[in-house]
DNA sequence: ATAATTTTGGTCAGTATAAGTCAAGGATAT
DNA sequence: ATATCCTTGACTTATACTGACCAAAATTAT
């Protein structure tokens, strides 16, 4: 209902989104200081709208150096061979998933050339890891650890759909 | 608003990376005077460009000698095997590793061709999602967070070197 | 032979520059 | 009211580059 409330984040964001747009290669190349003044704010500002908005969730990739001819490089990945699809089995994680089903879900995904074996692997590591750290670290109840596996999960799925 | 101006660094390192790639075997003699007296500089900054570009981490080695018909001789590692330089970077990745390194790591390892964008996307994601939870859910000291970190990406590394 | 000299490269500490982190407080939405 | 999002600034860390001084290997002089 309200009117496109434009908080500094946003105004940043929508700069720095044209410019990727206007950027054929689907990267561009930032200098926090200047960006800073020209809008205005101090350069941390900049860190949060990166961090908030340019995350790798959302298919960016954000490299960076310090010091002397710092920059800061904001990489938008693109695939080709990203579906809808991959947005729909999204969905289909829903908010709890069990191991099995998660594993049967990335055979799955695999068989249909969706995501590579290797791909395959680094997020069943992944999910395994968190959820090894969930039960004998943190003491976490296995029905909350099937929603984080699903958040984890969901992360990973939309960061290869955006594109 | 000024783009990044490449430093000196950077402009040394092409050069010397282009000398590689024009000889097949993989390295290359330079003489340091030169090199700097070529790019308007120091000689130490030579120094400066082999020790942060060429180093093993890189997959470079470095052999010098001094004096008369003294030399720099930069060599390209080449690894018949893949898997075993990745089981090397898991060493690389040590005990504890914060944020920054992990990512400038990552950059690294996929400017190599080790690991693809989305392989680094999908890692990224499962580092960031782990820091997330440790920060804000289960409250876990900063140090300890680099533990977990360095634990995650040598099993997701070890993992893609064994596959 | 040996010592002196010359020709290379190495190291380190200092300076300037630029980005990152964190926590506290303010603004906004629910 | 409260939770989430945004903004700020003090403090920290990383990188680039220079110059003074050090070390080693070859060449030349004795």
């Amino acid at each position: 209902m309200s009117l496109p409330s434009s908080s500094l984040t946003q105004i940043i964001e929508e700069y720095i989104a044209q410019l990727l747009e206007e950027n054929e290669v689907g990267e561009v190349s930032l200098r926090r200081k200047d960006l800073a003044e020209r809008f205005g704010c101090v350069p941390s500002q900049i860190n949060y709208v990166l961090r908030s908005r340019f995350a790798p969730e959302n298919g960016f990739l954000v490299e960076s150096q310090r010091g002397g001819h710092g920059y800061i490089k904001v990489i938008q990945l693109t695939f080709n061979n990203c579906d809808e699809e991959v947005v729909h089995l999204a969905d289909l994680v829903g908010n709890a998933i069990t191991e099995q089903e998660s594993r049967k879900l990335l055979v799955n995904l695999q068989n249909r050339d969706v995501i590579s074996p290797r791909e395959r692997l680094i997020i069943e590591v992944a999910l395994r890891s968190q959820e090894e750290n969930g039960r004998s670290i943190f003491d976490v109840s296995p029905y909350r650890r099937d929603l984080m596996r699903a958040e984890l999960l969901k992360k990973i799925l939309t960061s290869l759909a955006l594109g």
